[in-house]
DNA sequence: CCACCAGATGCACTACTATTGCATATGCAT
DNA sequence: ATGCATATGCAATAGTAGTGCATCTGGTGG
């Protein structure tokens, strides 16, 4: 990691209005390296635990959440998981399909999803500002069954 | 309640091969008034605390999903939810919109979804073994914030 | 009708995720 | 360098998910 890596994520914490911590900084680069959206276990795990208590960790998530710097999802399974809001490839931009039994994440780039807006959600599908998840079994964990 | 309707239940649980227990037949009953999926929690409120205990209910749950009588989804949150497997009404049946939020759940009956087939997904996809969740903030929660 | 037993239940745990209170430590503006 | 708002560490709580084990019971064979 270059320093001025290290330099631009801490201008960026700065212009959100949050502190440039040592694990604010560390919990950004955890999520801008990660291929997939990271749940705050995983964070945990690749930071070590000798390093920043998990309160502190989870904490750091949710402000950075709250700051739109990163974006939370849940991608199946009892976890939130998160990901980098810059992130090209985020859960935003097409819709996923995740496996209910392994958890994989497959990207499904060309489906298009629009929907008409409803009562009771008019807001967020007129603005695309929703997620779309298809849930079933991936075809490992099928053959597997 | 009439009382053929019990006897209907216990015969479907036989030939599902699980026994007619009353714990069973109570939450089949919860689960075929209900209008939403219902988490397990919402079932030990619907029968309350001094009926079964929990650990049964929950137990039962997973019983009736294994013999295929309910199915298990997890429209948002941290919880599963779970509906009676014949309910039209079902989750496979259409997509529902998810507020991130609140957790409400709104219908959205004429939004079709077709992906193509991909690779790590090919079997649900052309089963059509998938349910589609849209997750993002309903408008009275958008509203409020 | 009864006795038997695989399977269901109740109780009491454990494991894990999520969340908060509070005393202490630290970033950063001045 | 200093002060203070804020972040952190520790320890706790709440809620969901899941399990081990002794006891009980639905449903079947006799």
């Amino acid at each position: 990691m270059a320093s001025h890596d290290i330099d631009d994520i801490r201008a960026e914490l700065h212009s959100a209005g949050l502190r440039a911590t040592g694990a604010r900084i560390a919990v950004l680069q955890v999520l801008r390296r990660a291929e997939r959206p990271v749940s705050h276990g995983d964070v945990v795990h690749a930071l070590g635990t000798d390093t920043w208590n998990r309160a502190t960790l989870y904490r750091n998530l949710i402000d950075l959440e709250k700051a739109a710097l990163i974006r939370r999802t849940q991608l199946g399974g009892t976890v939130w998981r998160f990901e980098d809001a810059r992130q090209e490839h985020g859960v935003l931009s097409h819709p996923h399909f995740v496996c209910t039994s392994c958890r994989k994440v497959v990207c499904l780039p060309e489906l298009e999803v629009t929907p008409r807006a409803v009562e009771d959600c008019r807001h967020a599908i007129r603005a695309g500002h929703f997620e779309v998840h298809l849930l079933g079994v991936c075809d490992t964990c099928e053959g597997a069954s």
